[in-house]
DNA sequence: CGCATAATAAACTCAGTGGTTAATTAACCA
DNA sequence: TGGTTAATTAACCACTGAGTTTATTATGCG
């Protein structure tokens, strides 16, 4: 994994219209007027089109064509890079020091390439 | 969890000098000047106190004093506001259908309130 | 063909972010 | 007290991101 992906997978989940949209994504696929109908009131459509796009480029969503419609569906790869990344720093959630320890033997010898990818060390 | 909040933790995980200083501080606490080191050819340290503010600011990190120095320590969390979000998509990465539906299967009846916070359905 | 609908493109504004340098605060120490 | 180290503040600049309005492309349909 890239840190440039990281950052516009990040960079993507960072708006809260986009996060809507893919929320809506989960419950099925929807094309562009689709995603915007919710938001029509408050942004126009090239607004929505911008949003779209960077969903796209940051690997979230695919976009395919059918006649004049764009319908979009949720790519499940793209949001495991950001699940794959915070999951790294499991350990630090878990509360208790006794379960901490206790992670950091269920884990030994797990270690793979993701790990190096940021630079963290268990 | 609230929708500014997530806007905070995403925009502060979406940056590559962030993200190395909480690997960094995955290894233990360190003041200011200990995580600018490894940008200190790159970049100034206001811009460091800058990166550390927003990471505060989102939650990521805690900062405390001890005498000149600043030492900072990953808060667990904050983390887990980004993994919980995220967590909430794991079915669209698990690959098979058939594992998606045992996991539909799997998962009944585990709704909380923060499936509500974003407007998800399962 | 002519028109309506879906979506995008282009050109622009405005605010926020990430960086700079220079100055300042705060604490320790000889 | 005066010097050094750690960190922050202030003022500034360039760039990007999110939004706008207007215009354009592409498809389906009567």
């Amino acid at each position: 994994m890239t840190e440039s992906t990281l950052n516009q997978t990040f960079a993507a989940l960072a708006d809260p219209t986009r996060r809507a949209m893919l929320a809506r994504l989960s419950r099925g696929e929807a094309n562009v007027s689709e995603l915007a109908q919710p938001f029509l009131h408050s942004m126009s459509l090239p607004a929505i089109t911008k949003h779209v796009k960077v969903l796209e480029r940051a690997g979230l969503i695919t976009k395919s064509k059918d006649a004049q419609w764009r319908p979009c569906k949720l790519r499940g790869a793209g949001l495991r890079v950001a699940a794959d990344w915070v999951e790294q720093y499991r350990m630090f959630w878990e509360e208790s020091f006794d379960r901490l320890d206790a992670y950091l033997k269920e884990t030994a010898g797990k270690k793979s390439t993701k790990d190096k990818a940021d630079g963290l060390t268990k």
